[in-house]
DNA sequence: CTTTCGGCGATGCTGCCGCGATGCGCCGCA
DNA sequence: TGCGGCGCATCGCGGCAGCATCGCCGAAAG
C-alpha cells in the first residue's frame, strides 16, 4: 500500500511518515502543492494524506485539480484551523475525509483506514441506504431507481446523513455542516430541510430521535 | 456536562467559567495543579479546560500524568506564549487541542464543542450489563436485543451507571452529572427517573443501595 | 421577469421532565 | 410494641422544550 503524504512541515510530516510506515504502508513524501499534483496524478497510490496550507499550490486546488481531472483517489484532508466553514469547503471539493489539527495518530490511522477501505470495497463511492441511492458524482438521488430531485442543500443534508448511516447525527453538528456559522439555536433551518427532504423521498427514510437528532438507519446486509 | 476549568489567573478564570455556564455547562474551578490533577483523576468530567503556567505542578505535568495513567478524558491546552514549539509539546504530551492567549470566548466555546463531540464520537465503547446493551451510535438500549425508547435523560442516566457497573453510585452524583444546577437535595428528579428506566427496562436492572445510592451489577464473566 | 431556493416566523402537537402528593418498608426510639 | 422519621417508589399533572408543518418573502439564478 503506498501513500503520498502532502505536508510542508518536516517534522509533521516526519511523524505521519514514521507512524505510516510502522502500520505497513510505503510512504511517499512530498511538500510541494504543483509536486505533489503531478504525482498523485501520475502515480498510482491507495490514498493521499493532504495538507492545506501548503508552497506552491494551495492544498483545496490540488484537490479540485484532481476531481476536475476525474482522479477519485482517497483524500484525506489536515487542516490546522479546524473552522467548520473549512471543512465544508474540504469536503465540497471532494475530500473523502477530514482531520483537524491536532490529531492523535490513532486517530489517523483509523480515518485512514476507513477511507481505503470504503473506496475498495465500491470503486464508484455510491451511498445506499435502504431504497435510496446516492451517486456523489451525477449529485443525484434515486428512491427504488426513480430519480428524484434535490436542491443543493437537501443534498448535501441527506448526503451527511447517509454518510454517516447507522449513527445518530446531532442537529446542531447538521446546522454547523451545512452553514458553518450560526451556533446558536435561532431558526429551525434543519427542521424544515428535514421537512421537505422527506416529503420528496418519502417520511421514513429519516428516523428522529427526539433529543438526540436525525437518523438514517445503516443497511442491515 | 461538567467541565473542569484549572487556571490560576483569578479573572480569566470567572470570565471562562462565566461563558461556559451561559452555555449551559457546568464549571468547576481549579488554581493549583496538583489539587486540579487529583480533581481529573477522580472526578467525571466532559472535557478539561487547562492553563499551562500553574503553581503547585506545571499545565504539562499535569496533563502528561493524566495520559500516563491512561485517563483519556478531552483536554484543551490554553497558553499564553502561542509559539509553534509549545503547542508541539503541548500536543506530544496528549492535548486533543490548543488555543493560544488571547482568544475570543466564542472560539473556545466552539474548540471545547469539537473536543468534546469528538471524544464522544470516538471513545464510546458499546457498554453491555446483563441482557442490557447500549450503543452509542445509535442512543438505543436493547434489552435481550429488543430495543426500548429511552429519553435523553433515562439514556444518560443508564450509560452513567453503567459505564461505572459494579460501583453503587451515590444519587447525589447522579443529579450533578444529570444537571449540576441543582445543589441540594430539593426534588425527587431522580428516583423518578430510575422509576422509569425500570418501567421500560425491567425493574431488576437498577438495583437500589438504600442510603448509598444506586447500582448496575458488572457482568461476571 | 420568472422560477427556484433557502431562511424565517407562526402555530400546533407530542412527549419529556420536573414537582407535589401519596404510599410503603425500614429503622430508631420511648 | 406502637409511633414517627426517613428514604425511596409510584402516580398524575402541568409547563414547556423539541419538532413538524405551513406560508411568506427576499435573494439569487436562469
Amino acid at each position: 500500500m503506498r501513500i503520498l503524504v502532502v505536508e510542508d512541515d518536516v517534522k509533521i510530516a516526519a511523524d505521519i511518515a514514521a507512524t505510516l510506515e510502522a502500520a505497513g504502508y510505503v510512504v511517499d513524501r512530498e511538500t510541494d502543492g504543483e509536486e505533489a499534483w503531478f504525482r498523485g496524478d501520475t502515480e498510482d497510490y491507495a490514498a493521499v494524506v493532504l495538507d492545506l496550507g501548503l508552497p506552491g499550490m494551495d492544498g483545496l486546488a490540488v484537490l479540485k485539480r484532481w476531481r476536475a481531472e476525474g482522479r477519485r483517489l482517497p483524500v484525506l484532508v489536515l487542516s490546522a484551523r479546524g473552522t467548520w466553514s473549512e471543512r465544508v469547503e474540504g469536503i465540497d471539493a471532494g475530500a473523502d475525509d477530514y482531520l483537524p489539527k491536532p490529531f492523535h495518530m490513532d486517530e489517523l490511522l483509523a480515518r485512514l483506514r476507513a477511507v481505503i477501505r470504503r473506496s475498495a470495497g465500491h470503486a464508484a463511492p455510491a451511498l445506499a441506504a435502504g431504497p435510496v441511492r446516492i451517486d456523489p458524482r451525477q449529485m443525484r438521488v434515486t428512491v427504488d431507481g426513480v430519480p428524484r430531485a434535490l436542491s443543493p442543500q437537501e443534498y448535501r443534508l441527506l448526503a451527511y446523513l447517509m454518510l454517516h448511516a447507522g449513527r445518530v447525527v446531532p442537529q446542531q453538528e447538521l446546522a454547523e455542516h451545512l452553514q458553518g456559522a450560526h451556533d446558536e439555536r435561532e431558526s429551525n433551518a434543519v427542521e424544515v430541510l428535514v421537512g421537505r427532504v422527506r416529503r420528496k423521498l418519502g417520511a421514513d427514510i429519516i428516523e428522529t430521535r427526539r433529543g438526540f437528532g436525525y437518523l438514517v438507519a445503516a443497511d442491515a446486509s
